[in-house]
DNA sequence: CGAACGATTGACCGGCATCAAACTCGGTGG
DNA sequence: CCACCGAGTTTGATGCCGGTCAATCGTTCG
C-alpha cells in the first residue's frame, strides 16, 4: 500500500562527495561492488519492520543486498492471492527479477528493522572488475558477469523449489525449509542451532503452502519427537537428519521383548 | 547415463572459415546472437528424440536456444527421484542454471528429432552490441545485459511457478498448463489451438507434481465438459477460459424450471 | 479489563495418491 | 495374418493427508 518513496533513506553521499555507502560496512570483504569508484554509488537505507523496500510495479531502481534485518518477498495474482515468495538475511540479494521489465515483480517488506543496499544496475554495466569472487584462484571478471552468476544461482535456487513444493509431503517440506533457513542463518554469522523465526506462522505456511494449522501441527509434532525445540518464535534444532525423514521415528523402545 | 559428447554435432564451421551457424537460420531476426562476429561462433547441433543435449554435471558449455523440435529439462535428486523442471520450444532458451557452478544442473532430452543452437558464454563476454531488442525503440546494449534481461525473465517466470504448484489444485494446474503451453507453442510459430503434445502423460504429471492417473482423469473430464478435444496426443483447445476454472460448469440446462 | 491478534488443538471431509485391472496401439515373430 | 508382448493410457475402488471450520488459549496493547 505504502510507496517505496515514503520509506527513510540515509544517503551517505550528503557528507562527502565520492564516499560510498560502503564506508564502515561490515560486509564488504564478501561484497562484489564494495568501495567501487562510481558515479552510480551504492545507496544505503533503513527499512523498519512492517515497511517495504519496494513494491510491485515500483520502477526498477537497482539489485538489493540485505546488510542487516530480515525481510519477506511476496507477490499478489489478480485475484488478490498473496503468495510469500522468500525470506532475505543478511549477506543476501534479491530484486534480480525487475530488471527485465524495469520495474519490480514482486513486494519486499522487512520483518524486523532492517539495512539494505541497493546497487544500482549501471554500477554493473561498468569495465570494472572484481576478483574477490571465488577467494582467489579464479581470474579477475567484469561486474556483469558476477551479475550473471548471481542470477544463476538463483536460478538454480529456484528449480530445487520445485522439488520441495512439487514432490515433498507438508512435513518434509516444513523440515527442508527449517534446514535451509538454520544454514542460510550460520551463513549470515548467526547461530544455525538456535534462532529466532523473525516471520510469522502465516507467513512459513503461506511460503510452504499449507495451512497454517499444519503449521502449528509440525512445530508440536516435531518438538514432541524431540527433532526441535519450539517456544513462541524461538528456536532450536536439536536433529536436523530428523527434520528430512517423512515418518516419526519407530518407539521400539516401548515394545516388550517379542 | 550417456555423454552429452555421443550426440550429433553439426558443424557449419566447417565450410567457411569465419561462417556462423546462423547461417539460413529462419529464427535470426528474434536471436540476439544472429550474425555476430566472434571467435567462438555458435554451434549448431541435432539432437535425436531421446538423447540428451547435456546431463547434469557435463561441464558448462553455453547457453541453449532451440531451433526446431522440442525438449524437456529434468532434474534427479540423491535418493534418485526424477523432477521435470521445464519443456523447451523452438525459440527458447535453457541452460542458464549452469553458469555459476561452472556445470548444467540439469538433463535437457529431445521429446522430438531437435536442432539446438550452443551459445558460449564468451560471445556475451564482448563489447559487441545489438539493437534487435525490444523492436527498436530502445537503444542498443550490451549482449551480457541482454542475458541478464533473459535470465532475470527467466526467475521471473520460476516464480510464477510457486502460484501454480502451491496454490492451485491439480485440475486448474493442468489447464494453467495447457493455456501456458498453447500460447508458447503461438510464440513458437505453430497453431495455439491445435497441436501435439510431444510429452508423455508421465512426464507431464511428473512436471505438474500430480499422479499419472490424475493427468489422464484430466484429459477425460475436459474433454467431456467440452474445453477442449484430445486424441491420443492430438489437443485441441475450444474453452480456454474454462481450463482456468475450478469447477466444472454446472448443467442449468438439465435442470427442468422450478 | 476487554479487544485484537497469533497460535494451538480438535473434528470432519474432500481431493488426490495409490493400488489394481483392463484397454489401445505398434512392433515382432511364428 | 494372427498371436503375443510391452509401453502407454484409461478407468475403477479405496484410503489417507492435509484443508477447512471452529473453539480455546496466551500475549499484547489500548
Amino acid at each position: 500500500m505504502n510507496s517505496a518513496a515514503q520509506n527513510i533513506f540515509i544517503l551517505n553521499k550528503g557528507r562527502q562527495e565520492r564516499a560510498s555507502a560502503c564506508t564502515g560496512c561490515t560486509k564488504q570483504s564478501s561484497c562484489p561492488v564494495a568501495d567501487l569508484e562510481s558515479a552510480s554509488p551504492p545507496v544505503q537505507r533503513v527499512i523498519q519492520a512492517g515497511k517495504t523496500a519496494y513494491e510491485a510495479g515500483d520502477r526498477f531502481g537497482g539489485i538489493y543486498i540485505v546488510r542487516s534485518g530480515f525481510l519477506k518477498s511476496y507477490a499478489i495474482d489478480t485475484d488478490g492471492v498473496v503468495q510469500v515468495t522468500g525470506f532475505h538475511l543478511p549477506g543476501e540479494f534479491f530484486g534480480m527479477d525487475g530488471i527485465e521489465t524495469g520495474q519490480y515483480g514482486d513486494h519486499v517488506e522487512a520483518l524486523d528493522t532492517s539495512s539494505v543496499c541497493r546497487i544500482p544496475l549501471e554500477l554493473f554495466n561498468g569495465t570494472s572488475r572484481t576478483a574477490k569472487e571465488g577467494a582467489g584462484t579464479e581470474q579477475a571478471q567484469p561486474l556483469m558477469l558476477t551479475l550473471v552468476k548471481l542470477m544463476s544461482r538463483t536460478i538454480s535456487g529456484d528449480r530445487n523449489m520445485f522439488f520441495t513444493l512439487g514432490k515433498m509431503s507438508a512435513r518434509r517440506r516444513f523440515g527442508a525449509f527449517l534446514k535451509d533457513l538454520s544454514e542460510r542463518m550460520a551463513k549470515s554469522g548467526y547461530s544455525g542451532e538456535t534462532f529466532t523465526l523473525c516471520m510469522s506462522r502465516t507467513d512459513i505456511a503461506n511460503y510452504l503452502c499449507v495451512a497454517l494449522e499444519t503449521v502449528s501441527r509440525l512445530f508440536t509434532q516435531l518438538h514432541a519427537e524431540g527433532a526441535i525445540s519450539i517456544d513462541r518464535r524461538q528456536l532450536r534444532l536439536r536433529d536436523t537428519a530428523a527434520l528430512l525423514r517423512d515418518d516419526p521415528p519407530k518407539r521400539d523402545r516401548l515394545r516388550v521383548t517379542g
